[in-house]
DNA sequence: AAAAATATTGGACCGAAGGACAGTGTTTGA
DNA sequence: TCAAACACTGTCCTTCGGTCCAATATTTTT
């Protein structure tokens, strides 16, 4: 893993290469052919075209956090829908710098907690909630049916489950065949099917 | 920093106390009584109240990551409004959890990948799940083993796959054999979580 | 108190699933 | 051309999964 420092101006930052010695600071013309997958990105936003850099960087699975010198909301936003994982000020502290790089780089969002609520706002009333509160099937389950049809919907064999359980195995067929009858289903294959894609049968 | 699983039903997740041993159930009615700022907060959405919940306990300085077994864009906005840093399926892996922890922890936002570009919308690339995406798994695969295995892990059975592609049911084990080996799973349970996941299975 | 639901287990049965071992014909690449 | 991979099928065997027939004890509901 590689980390990069793009900047149009040669505006080192110190707290940057206190938080990561190792960054290597790259002109933006020459970054799309120095980038694989799974590098770390720090851009900021000192030139025009940092939010189509930001996509094709996204696109070849580079992690990207945007940094500029002037926060707003609105820049927060083009950065995430451009497919930055994080946003925040040049100047943060290093720690805050770890922080962002340890959040972004676990598949996470990292934009500062000022911003947070307005652009979490802004997308939701952007794309609109149509409310589809799904039925939840395991209501109907009682309590243990419904924890033999959890641990089997994770993959586990009968005589897993009743170790799990500290019950016979016999027990859980009990359940297990309960939980079938309640749920409609023919076997576990069903029913595993039927936890995880519920989504699909309401929409 | 306490951990708290909060369910009304008392559906144990073995994957949540696998990923935090020392994971705490609770109920929803007292769980705002025992809380603290900084509590870690896994709450199901299998009661009505949750949301109202959720913004109770992030005005208390929790942490809270929202669970579901129905995951959709609807809920995981209304999640992310209430004020949950984080929002996953309820049978995810415990690296994930572990993962989504790490990330809310840090002051992150966590959404699994194929939510967060809609939640966003924005353009992420799933980055991460190197050897895991489906078309990486299925690409090991010859055509004939990958039929197989697509129509297994859609719940049908031998019988039907053969019918289905016009093989006797011996063919149809050859082929499922085959693909188990080459995929490193044990049955077709596990070849179905392992296709029906790949998109929250980072590694 | 009576009735219903729940949790637990037993035995037996049968089909499905998966592997071991063996074989045929076709296609493809070195 | 020859080896390797692929597609396909067979038999035999073991284990697993699911359902049928029960039964008993506890809890909850009516």
């Amino acid at each position: 893993m590689t980390a990069l420092f793009i900047s149009q101006k040669r505006a080192e930052i110190p707290r940057l290469r206190s938080a990561f010695p190792d960054v290597r600071q790259v002109d933006p013309e020459r970054v799309l052919r120095l980038t694989k997958r799974g590098d770390q990105i720090w851009l900021m936003t000192d030139h025009a075209e940092w939010p189509a850099l930001t996509t094709a960087l996204a696109a070849q699975g580079c992690t990207i956090v945007v940094m500029t010198l002037v926060p707003s909301e609105a820049e927060a936003l083009q950065a995430l829908q451009a497919g930055a994982r994080g946003y925040l000020h040049a100047l943060s502290p290093p720690e805050l710098l770890s922080q962002a790089a340890l959040v972004t780089g676990n598949q996470g969002v990292w934009v500062p907690a000022e911003l947070l609520s307005k652009v979490l706002g802004a997308a939701f009333t952007t794309l609109g909630g149509r409310e589809s509160l799904p039925v939840d099937s395991l209501a109907i389950l009682t309590e243990r049916e419904r924890a033999v049809a959890l641990a089997v919907a994770e993959g586990r064999s009968n005589k897993e489950v009743a170790r799990l359980l500290d019950i016979t195995e016999r027990t859980v067929k009990a359940h297990l065949g309960a939980a079938f009858r309640k749920l409609g289903v023919r076997d576990r294959m069903q029913l595993v099917l039927k936890l995880s894609r519920q989504d699909e049968n309401i929409v």
